[in-house]
DNA sequence: TCTTGTCAGATTGTCGACAATCTGATTGTC
DNA sequence: GACAATCAGATTGTCGACAATCTGACAAGA
């Protein structure tokens, strides 16, 4: 009896590989907010025809980072100051629900999944690799909704984060700087490790007050710009 | 100076129709749990070629009433006890901030709108249409959701509803009688109305925890079943 | 000048056909 | 009889072409 775990075999559909390409392009920004696609074109430099890749638009509309108006287009999502807002008052609800549904189901492994991500983070920052270090650091946030064991949590916050990790790296891109450099998970790790739960869906959500008042100050910014545009 | 407010025009594409059409037949239980979908009779019963039909499904896929494995089909997603014991538990932290948010924001057209709703679900029952009961039920429900100005909430809360919907019909589809002919909302309704946020949520809370009781029961069946059929 | 009708170009929506992949039934071999 | 190889049928994935719709420019008329 072979003992040994496989994981799935990776789907080789093109829908899935344009799902992850475009996925990339808007969560990293190479697509602007607003931004037009143009089917023909997009299909043409990806070498593949216009039905996987409308069937993967599709799947992003859905997802929540595209939109499409009929006959019109299909567009990325612009981002307003008050999506930003909305998508944070959530979190911070997710969020305190999920360190509750995880707390008693901490073990040894989780602390050590929670250390690893913890170092990617760290590793990111010293190589100055910013786009990686969203992206990390989103991951160590996702870990309690990855271990409290709700599915339907698990899916709602994968939607959110897609959407985060646009606002950051929107917001990254913008200041054109690094992102700080000293380590601010510190505390939040530590707080996941210890015994206060209270504490620690304080800390959560002070932490996330935190970062949001940032990007909220950019996004008003954005909005300021494109009133003046249109 | 025109001043009437026009509504957005109907998207009239086959895809959208398709999309409502199965999405209905998925929520009240004319597709069963786990059942297949040959897309090219449903096509042809539709009189539609697979292309729309196939940026339907990927629709659907993505709202999570269907899941799909590369060359071999798309399915209507199986109900498991946590699914549901999932859904819930979610549901009570959505409903918990609903309630919060849109407390303040209460005004005449929210209690008119209430009583709108409550009055449709009251029609319902009389009528003894028990898939429209539900209908009516959810929106009830929903118009917390709508109401507490947060876009990434009440998206959420909709991807949510898809399920419960489906959830309660195959309930009552199971139990074959009808649904709880008195009023069960009378109280909902009337704590809404209040002065004391704090008895509404946890009203919903417990209010929830009753039919969702139910649901489990019900869920756990279909598992004997199920097991019993592999 | 402003409005309205018309039209060409571009883009999205849909179709029918072909290619890739899976399933299970059959056959051949031991 | 058990097992592996093979194959036909069915189904999903992808393609290229056509139809429907939108957009902006231009012209005609008030």
């Amino acid at each position: 009896m072979v003992t040994t775990e496989f994981s799935p075999i990776a789907d080789t559909t093109r829908r899935a590989e344009i799902v992850a390409l475009l996925r990339r392009a808007i969560l990293t920004g190479q697509l602007e907010p607003g931004q037009k696609l143009n089917e023909l074109r997009i299909s043409e430099q990806m070498r593949v025809s216009r039905a996987p890749l409308r069937e993967a638009m599709r799947e992003l509309v859905q997802e929540g980072i595209l939109t499409s108006i009929p006959y019109a287009g299909t567009f990325v999502i612009n981002v307003t100051a008050k999506d930003i807002h909305d998508a944070y008052s959530l979190n911070k609800v997710l969020d305190e629900f999920a360190i509750e549904r995880t707390w008693e189901l901490r073990d040894q492994r989780f602390f050590d999944e929670l250390d690893g991500r913890h170092e990617a983070v760290k590793q990111a920052t010293r190589d100055r690799d910013t786009t990686r270090q969203i992206e990390t650091a989103l991951q160590l946030h996702g870990l309690i909704h990855e271990w409290a064991d709700n599915s339907v949590l698990l899916e709602t916050w994968q939607r959110l984060t897609s959407r985060l990790q646009m606002y950051f790296a929107l917001h990254q891109q913008a200041r054109k700087e690094a992102v700080p450099a000293e380590d601010v998970h510190e505390t939040y790790v530590a707080l996941l490790k210890g015994d206060d739960m209270r504490a620690a869906q304080r800390h959560a959500r002070e932490h996330i007050d935190h970062d949001f008042e940032e990007l909220l100050a950019y996004a008003r910014g954005l909005e300021k710009r494109s009133s003046k545009g249109a």
